[in-house]
DNA sequence: CGGAATCCTACGCGATACTG
DNA sequence: CAGTATCGCGTAGGATTCCG
């Protein structure tokens, strides 16, 4: 048996982490406001419904990735700015295409899956 | 105070749900994989590591959106063949972009964050 | 202000066994 | 072959509290 080629099918593809980590709503969502760096309650204002717990992880995986920037203002109270990094902009780039499709699309998936529901 | 404007980030916004159901990494591959009708053990093989389980409800949300058709074949033993929709083929399309940022960037990411562990 | 720490619970998901 | 059913664990994530 040959080895199965070298894909983003394999398990061990070094994709498969990235994909669990960025592949999120809240990734996306936070992509999406940070049109221009932002303070962390500026964030958590405009995406409604996330928690802090919640924003603070979404955050740290992105930083983590190199997609965006974290920068400690030495305001009084103090005052941290997060910011797209480039590598950030293009993966913003790739999600401002799922959104499109996600705002075109969300009206007729509904009625397909109410749709669904009710044939059980 | 008026009202916020009506879009993916608030809370109650229907796009809020769908993303979360159709947003995966299994969700993605599943379509990547489907270029035609194919079975559900062919799919199985195709995806490395998903398990019988995580297929079946990943192909469930996908058919209960309207992403993809489930056909029974009347064969012995029976046979499931699974389908994209058009839709489901305009998401493709779409994961597709996120697909190729991946395997292009997954590299650079390693990188980084291993990097960035190393700063703790 | 921007977290980190703790607690607690729901549920995602693997493993396994059974079935039309 | 393509599921469904059940069990059991691990973890994501909400709520709350404390801190530099």
């Amino acid at each position: 048996m040959a080895p199965e080629p070298l894909t983003i099918y394999r398990a061990d593809c070094p994709s498969r982490p990235i994909l669990d980590q960025l592949i999120s709503k809240w990734s996306m969502l936070v992509l999406q406001v940070l049109d221009e760096p932002k303070r962390f309650n500026t964030i958590k204002r405009q995406l409604d419904g996330i928690t802090q717990r919640v924003l603070t992880e979404t955050l740290r995986k992105l930083e983590r990735s190199g997609m965006v920037t974290r920068r400690v203002l030495e305001t009084s109270p103090i005052g941290v700015e997060y910011a797209l990094t480039p590598m950030g902009q293009s993966l913003k780039m790739v999600f401002s295409s799922l959104y499109d499709w996600t705002v075109t699309n969300m009206s007729d998936i509904e009625t397909t899956q109410q749709a669904y529901d009710l044939q059980r």
